[in-house]
DNA sequence: GCTCTGATTGTTAGCGCTATCAGCTGGGGC
DNA sequence: GCCCCAGCTGATAGCGCTAACAATCAGAGC
């Protein structure tokens, strides 16, 4: 259990390339050919080098390559709180994409949300020479830190509203809000509220917007809607003032977690889910589907967001500027959270 | 291979060493020490060298550097699916203590959990030489793997059971659930119902003994322990079995992902929670409060589970190797789901 | 036979930084 | 007045790798 007290780790230095050269009888410049072009090097040679390699159980040392090539191999992703299930499932799909293709992905949480935070973050890991960086931080201080990045380093960023100098992989918040409006509509209720995220966060806002887009075009009543922090608490404490007003037989919330305190504070003031108020969710997480009653919600597929922001970033790194899809759509899952309007 | 037509990007190459070296009138040495230790120079000297420094925009080269100094600044955190509440938590927690350390951290998620897939984590991690690596993995094949790590390099593990060659980092899986267990016999319960995890999970396993022991211990019936898979889906699949039980009065369920299933299987069965049967989960997720009812559980600090193993691992880069907290306790949230026997 | 070509391999020269040791200065001790 | 030492700074030599060009050789073409 204890270690053991002598490292003797002197005892033979890890090889490098003119070790594995000599043993193969080659010059360095070949084995470093026979590793990265091994097309260029004749097939016999390239074994034998091959087996020194493997006989000395040689690892080409990165910061060497680096210093030489300006390329490091590794991407940073700069993301608030990887605790919460969207940005640790974006986190996740970009760490896939990039184990994919040969990048190793570098992470810088955030403490706090603000454009100095930000700026902190991208600063780390451009100390690291990074090749490139993925901001997932939806708040609008992303923005204002994104307009103030210093040039020179392949930046993109997730969920970071418009009009920002780097390109933008995003959720159509917009319209996974339309689609649980409508979808609360259409089952006769005459109008929707909403508990919405922090008014600073892209994707509260993009929610607020489509759900009131909906009503307005519809010529439906807009209640006042209220802000929650994305926590169950929050959702609790707003979901007991909606449940004291009769009127109310529709909620779309910004999130699911909100929406779990919802259902509870329906469920304490004696208010029954669908039958007396539908509630839609958002983001449909993996427990969504076990909530009670199983949750109506807007899944996002993080995956696909996550992929997305890789394959920008790269195509930004090789300087190939080809467009891919940049607007990821969500999708709306009906389960027994909704259901039609009573009486 | 790379067909660079015309790499305009020679506008002003970043500033090196040797450039604040002549723009601040001392040698490249001089200006290496006023960044590295500046009271080996000159306050003077060093207000100069940071002038020049700052009007350069001088960022040192972190490849240069770890050539030289063997150094990286860079931790590796080999992990399992980093979706999961815990794996995250954990995660973000070492993130936060290496940064207050001036260190940076390389994820590597797994795919899959297997021996191999640990092996080839580490590899990656280790090709882009780390100065050391957190594997989080509290799975039984992560033990295999470790036992089979090339050595040199400083390795802690998380929650890894025993006889492990590295140091270790354990929530003490086995008291926390002996506290739930005994939780629910102080309640007037004859004998206490577990669902796992997968047993092949060292954490889903030291639940089990704890619960077994405490029963054994107090010579109450053991019923037989039926294995989930950490979900929600999985808990509501064998809550479904229990709740056909009449002689169920007791439920220990492994996480509260799969709590919350098994409460979904009690309420459609009409067992009511915690009149007919008390429920006690494991983890404390930030929504177990809101669960119907508000759900008694085991909570780990994961936060500081990853402080621990931070440190840990920076006293084996250090080579000072002294004991530091291992072992983290969980302790035991009781809220509303738990409640006396019924008659 | 001789030049020319392409395939293969080798040589040289750094990439940007720091370890190491050498050099220089000024003040204290005798 | 001279030596010694501490405090500061500089010169040199790599760290391990690859870009760029040079060298070599076999075979093709005439």
């Amino acid at each position: 259990m204890t270690p053991s007290s002598d490292e003797g780790r002197a005892r033979t230095r890890p090889a490098v390339l003119d070790d594995v050269a000599e043993l193969a009888g080659v010059s360095a410049m070949t084995v470093s050919r026979a590793l990265n072009a091994p097309d260029r090097v004749r097939p016999e040679t390239r074994a034998r080098v091959m087996a020194a390699v493997n006989k000395l159980g040689y690892r080409p040392n990165p910061a060497a390559r680096q210093l030489v090539t300006g390329r490091s191999g590794v991407l940073g992703v700069v993301s608030f709180d990887t605790t919460l299930y969207g940005p640790a499932s974006t986190l996740y799909a970009i760490e896939q994409a990039a184990r994919q293709n040969d990048y190793v992905v570098n992470i810088a949480s955030l403490g706090a949300l603000n454009r100095r935070s930000i700026g902190e973050g991208v600063e780390r890991l451009r100390a690291q020479s990074v090749d490139g960086i993925v901001i997932v931080a939806p708040h609008e201080s992303a923005a204002d830190g994104l307009r103030h990045l210093s040039p020179g380093l392949p930046v993109v960023a997730v969920d970071a509203g418009e009009d920002i100098p780097v390109p933008v992989v995003m959720v159509d918040q917009r319209g996974g809000a339309v689609r649980a409006t409508r979808h609360l509509l259409s089952l006769g209720h005459e109008t929707v509220w909403h508990l919405s995220g922090p008014p600073n966060w892209i994707d509260a806002r993009g929610r607020v917007e489509g759900w009131r887009s909906v009503l307005e075009a519809e010529g439906r009543p807009v209640p006042e809607a209220a802000a929650g922090d994305w926590s169950a608490y929050s959702g609790y404490r707003l979901g007991k003032r909606l449940a004291g007003d009769p009127s109310v037989t529709a909620v779309f919330v910004a999130n699911d977690q909100m929406t779990l305190g919802v259902l509870r504070a329906l469920r304490e003031a004696g208010r029954r889910v669908p039958e007396d108020v539908s509630v839609v969710g958002f983001d449909d997480v993996p427990e969504a589907a076990y909530f009670w009653p199983p949750l109506t919600t807007v899944r996002q597929n993080f995956g696909e967001v996550g992929r997305h922001a890789f394959r920008l970033l790269l195509d930004r790194i090789q300087g190939t500027e080809q467009e891919g899809p940049r607007i990821v759509e969500p999708e709306l899952v009906v389960r027994e959270s909704s259901g039609p309007a009573p009486h």
